[in-house]
DNA sequence: GCTATCCCGACCGCACTGGTAGGATTAGCC
DNA sequence: GGCTAATCCTACCAGTGCGGTCGGGATAGC
């Protein structure tokens, strides 16, 4: 597994603002509650959320959290960049680059040459990205609200949607 | 970044097994000194390597490590995964199911819904086997060669390759 | 002023990563 | 038969980051 939590519940937390926030803000307390997660944790990864720009936040009494822009606006390669803070799938591939743009690769910088494996992650970054960005805040928006029918409401007990493949 | 050294190192391995290992074994020595990777960490990889069936050993004196297949027929999606065990971009993605076959997804297991998150690490886990998929050692050892022109060789100092974009 | 909420820094246990150590086993070779 | 080169195996260890908690400060509605 490479994605943390904070990709996990950042991704939630933007989806059940989106489905709640259409006219006033969502407080944190209210999506831990709904979603079951640790409040203290959520506040800690909606600062990523926000300092990237994606959410806006009030203060004080009935304050919270609305999306800084549009769902169909808002792309899950930025999200998940926000919160990861990098897309790089190798240490020695995060963009810490020297001064002249070369880029420092611990094992091979005796040589200086290009590695096959930079070739092989550069793939892999470039398919994660792209396949993140093919993916609006949006959608799943959207699919979340095809399971769960109308806000706070439930499945009842034992009808259970069959896995979507 | 979510790729951990096994996965680099692996790589790398194989690439060079593929280089040097035309007749003869290569031993792990050898790549080490070449690689400048710590041997002892190596035989752990290696060992990951060797139960998935993508190198064969001899032991003792001359032994060494020969790849199993044809570097055309081994695929990166294989080799990661048999070295760092699963592809899957987050933790409640892994292959442990329920025993009729249910995914188990800690936070949601309440409702029993598919998340909408789910469907995004869907999409990402998908992206990265086929980028992984589509290459094959006998590219990364062919793209390492056309750096090393020869075995053992070295560009000469200060000609350095301009990083091919 | 009370309370709900965002905000922020410090702290903490745990698991895993990357690496080491030491030895057992196997096999070529003189 | 010994020496040596190599694979194999288990245990160990330090560092780091993750997931999470705690306490408190700032801000704003009522």
């Amino acid at each position: 597994m490479f994605f943390t939590t904070k990709a996990e519940y950042g991704v939630r937390l933007l989806i059940e603002i989106g489905r709640q926030g259409q006219d006033q803000p969502v407080s944190l307390k209210v999506i831990a509650d709904t979603e079951n997660l640790p409040l203290a944790y959520l506040e800690r990864i909606v600062a990523l959320l926000k300092r990237a720009g994606l959410v806006q936040s009030t203060r004080g009494a009935h304050g919270g959290y609305v999306l800084a822009r549009k769902p169909t606006d808002i792309r899950m390669d930025e999200v998940v960049l926000a919160l990861e803070g990098s897309l790089a799938p190798m240490e020695c591939f995060v963009d810490d680059r020297a001064d002249d743009g070369r880029v420092l690769c611990s094992h091979h910088d005796d040589s200086g040459r290009g590695c096959a494996t930079k070739l092989l992650w550069t793939r892999v970054q470039v398919g994660v990205s792209n396949t993140l960005a093919q993916t609006s805040l949006a959608e799943l928006i959207e699919f979340q609200s095809r399971q769960l029918p109308r806000a706070g409401e439930r499945a009842a007990p034992g009808e259970r949607t069959p896995a979507p493949a």
